[in-house]
DNA sequence: AACTCGTGGAA
DNA sequence: TTTCCAAGAGT
């Protein structure tokens, strides 16, 4: 008769349970059991037999992968690392590169304070610590944009050394496990409780990535793989026979809606952009000139006001665009720039290449449609 | 504690 | 179409 993980009380006092005391080693070998088989690879990952053999992951490549990972899928992450670290192979590269050239790489990967934070942390690393990064978690977790998840991850991944990596997938497969009742997010401590118990002091690097793996891989947030899951046997998730009811989540708020409108200006090859203010959304990274947003359709003379000259202006249509809090709908119009008119804010960019001229995705998608609308 | 902060793929 | 949600951090 194999037993289930006792989930943690409502509390979040841990109830010990000796079934996992006693199932620790199991649940540890058996994950680290279907890592080695699985071999999932991924761009920035030292394979286990590698590591077994002596080969030292390179920090430096362990921490762009795990900014680049928060909140990102690892496909949508991957081109952004090989360009990353092609680009500017060490720390001391990274920190001596002009910070548009840091951010330019980085737009269309999104949570933009992380690109900012990135090439702080670079300097730091580089000019404060002789481009060596710290192994203690507490010196980790000071460099900006290194939380509780990435200072753990990179203690283990990086430097094999004992942590507890608690992200989006060792919820779900800790939450199944148990079929833990209390609701995200008020489950965080008992999950970073467990976990911490749970997380292997063999092969600590590896076992932390084995463990985000099999979130990603077999418990999936829909279709969980059961049927292919090392830790089938011990899932009170799997008996109560929907493992995918877990994690449960508290109701999230609806969304609003917000609106802008913004000028697509070209001119001789070029189109007028501007950056961004240093902090917020999308800070510090360019846009269209246009009008703020608001949460009520664009008021006419709001839009006169930040008309930059008198035109034949085009609607070019809306870009509908969701953010994590809000979704806009931004209006283009165009214009082709009078003779003679100089940009107050901002400057010309050429439109050849427009792709690498570090626009957000949003801004992006807005360039285009101007430009089908008037062809330069 | 509850917000803010992007984007795109999957179902 | 809508909804979910990714190797979360900062405030």
């Amino acid at each position: 008769m194999l037993s289930t993980i006792a989930p943690v009380s409502r509390t979040g006092k841990h109830e010990r349970s000796p079934l996992l005391t006693n199932a620790r080693e199991a649940l540890r070998s058996s994950l680290l059991e279907w890592y080695d088989r699985a071999g999932r690879s991924l761009p920035w990952r030292v394979r286990p037999e590698d590591r077994a053999a002596g080969v030292a992951p390179d920090p430096y490549a362990v921490w762009v992968s795990e900014i680049m990972l928060q909140q990102t899928t690892a496909q949508h992450a991957a081109p952004y690392w090989r360009a990353f670290l092609r680009r500017w192979p060490t720390v001391r590269d990274l920190a001596d590169a002009p910070r548009e050239e840091v951010l330019a790489a980085w737009a269309g990967l999104g949570y933009y304070a992380r690109a900012r934070n990135l090439h702080a942390c670079a300097q730091t690393v580089a000019n404060e610590r002789g481009g060596v990064f710290p192994q203690s978690l507490e010196d980790l977790r000071a460099l900006p944009r290194v939380g509780e998840y990435t200072s753990n991850a990179i203690r283990a991944v990086a430097f094999d050394k004992p942590a507890s990596v608690v992200d989006g997938n060792v919820e779900r497969v800790l939450t199944r496990m148990t079929a833990m009742q209390t609701p995200l997010p008020g489950a965080r401590l008992e999950i970073r409780v467990l976990a911490a118990e749970l997380a292997s002091p063999v092969r600590p690097g590896d076992y932390a990535q084995a463990i985000m793996d099999l979130g990603a891989v077999v418990c999936t947030p829909k279709s969980p793989r059961c049927s292919a899951c090392p830790w089938s046997a011990w899932c009170a998730g799997r008996r109560t026979g929907h493992p995918a009811r877990f994690p449960l989540r508290q109701k999230k708020k609806s969304r609003p809606v917000r609106w802008g409108v913004c000028f697509h200006v070209t001119g001789q090859g070029r189109i007028w952009l501007r950056r961004r203010p240093e902090t917020g959304l999308l800070g510090a990274m360019m846009e269209l000139p246009g009008t703020g947003w608001t949460d009520s359709a664009p008021d006419p003379t709001e839009i006169d006001k930040a008309c930059p000259f008198e035109a034949d202006w085009r609607r070019a249509g809306r870009v509908r665009h969701v953010f994590t809090h809000f979704s806009l709908e931004l209006e283009v119009i165009c214009a082709a720039a009078p003779e003679g008119w100089r940009p107050d804010v901002g400057g010309w960019v050429p439109l050849t290449g427009i792709d690498q001229a570090g626009l957000p995705s949003v801004m992006m998608k807005a360039v285009r449609l101007g430009l089908e609308t008037r062809p330069v």
